[in-house]
DNA sequence: ATCGAACCGAACTTATCGGTACAGTTTCAC
DNA sequence: GTGAAACTGTACCGATAAGTTCGGTTCGAT
């Protein structure tokens, strides 16, 4: 009879302060974003995933921009959290970056990792801070990460790098594992490169980057 | 008073074997498609930037899909002819490389070159074939590009590759080069990178290459 | 038991957009 | 100058999808 307004749940303690429907929506949204991108999900779809009443749905998230936002804040989280996680023993510097490299391109080339790549460069126009979210949650502190890598094998003698600074000698060397796979990938969605040719992109790329700065003991 | 059916001028002799009216509505949808991507862009707007009625529109193309398809595939045309034209003289291999990175860069860093991938990359899952015609309009032929170089410098003595072959090596450069910038540009649109930022890039990469398989004369 | 917040479900509104229909106008070859 | 082809302009159709409304249900706290 009376009209009740369908707000969040405030007092139930569930993760990430957000109500356990709320996480329900956010996980289905995931899934179909990461799917079919922000276009070509509809509400209805997200709705039906979660197994969720479209009321649900907006009384958690003001409309679907909000909520495909806090999807793709949420995955970048999640990736950098496990770019961050990356463990490396200084000491052998070549097998050492192969290890890095594979780690990363693992994430890169992951199902999810492609598809948060594509919805963020199909997005960022009408997204733009979703962008620098994206880099700084990926590609950034995987070259940090490398650079400190690469100054630990500096200071102990086992590299030499010449003119270039850890930081851009990391670029170069990040740069390098990502670009082809992941653009082949990208452009290619039914091709997923497999674990031995993952493996063999990060030799060639390890191959070179050594040759060019590595010290022979 | 009597129903007319609107077909296409066959006799007009005009560029690409289109008439003139299709070649105008392709530019105009060439444009739109390029800044708002595929979903973004409507019909409207290629009919009114064309200056053509919607009558016209489809008179030429089927529909929207196929519009789109052309497009992508004229650009990727456009862009595969750009990147085979670049040329290189043979004997000062590192200043070549300079040139074809620099070269190959300003082409992925265009506005257009960006935006192509950009939408690409957004609906390869839609037109899968699209994926394939870009990337084998713009990466693939200039790894044949850079491969056909370094081979022809290691037959000079300029370089020494060791276990890599001239292809293998050559997508390693070239996915260097392009990877960092790229990905950078088409997470952050309004940051393009200046003419400086790029050379300066392809100076650390041809550095890092040179490094490693260059021959010290 | 009862009050109210959270939720369901389904109809509804509103707007956009792809594509079609069709009447009228221009152009050009013969 | 006549007739067919190419084109304009606008109204229209049908589908889709975002977001709203609202009556009814569940469930936990007091």
């Amino acid at each position: 009879m009376t009209k009740l307004i369908v707000t969040p749940n405030r007092h139930v303690g569930v993760e990430k302060g957000l109500g356990a429907k709320a996480n329900t929506v956010l996980q289905a949204a995931r899934t179909i974003f990461l799917t079919y991108g922000f276009a070509g999900a509809t509400t209805d779809m997200i709705q039906r995933e979660a197994g969720v009443s479209k009321s649900t749905v907006y009384a958690h998230f003001t409309n679907k921009e909000t909520l495909f936002s806090e999807v793709v804040k949420a995955e970048c989280l999640s990736t950098s959290n496990h770019i961050r996680s990356i463990q490396f023993i200084p000491g052998k510097i070549k097998e050492t970056l192969h290890e890095v490299a594979d780690a990363y391109l693992q994430i890169v080339l992951s199902k999810s990792g492609a598809s948060l790549a594509r919805i963020v460069i199909a997005e960022v126009e009408r997204f733009p801070r979703l962008g620098k979210t994206f880099y700084e949650a990926g590609p950034k502190p995987c070259i940090l990460l490398v650079a400190q890598l690469l100054s630990l094998a500096h200071d102990a003698g086992d590299i030499e790098l010449g003119t270039l600074t850890p930081e851009e000698a990391a670029r170069v060397f990040v740069g390098a594992v990502r670009s082809e796979p992941q653009l082949h990938y990208l452009t290619h969605p039914n091709e997923k490169p497999t674990k031995v040719q993952r493996e063999q992109w990060s030799g060639l790329v390890v191959e070179t980057f050594i040759r060019a700065y590595g010290k022979a003991d």
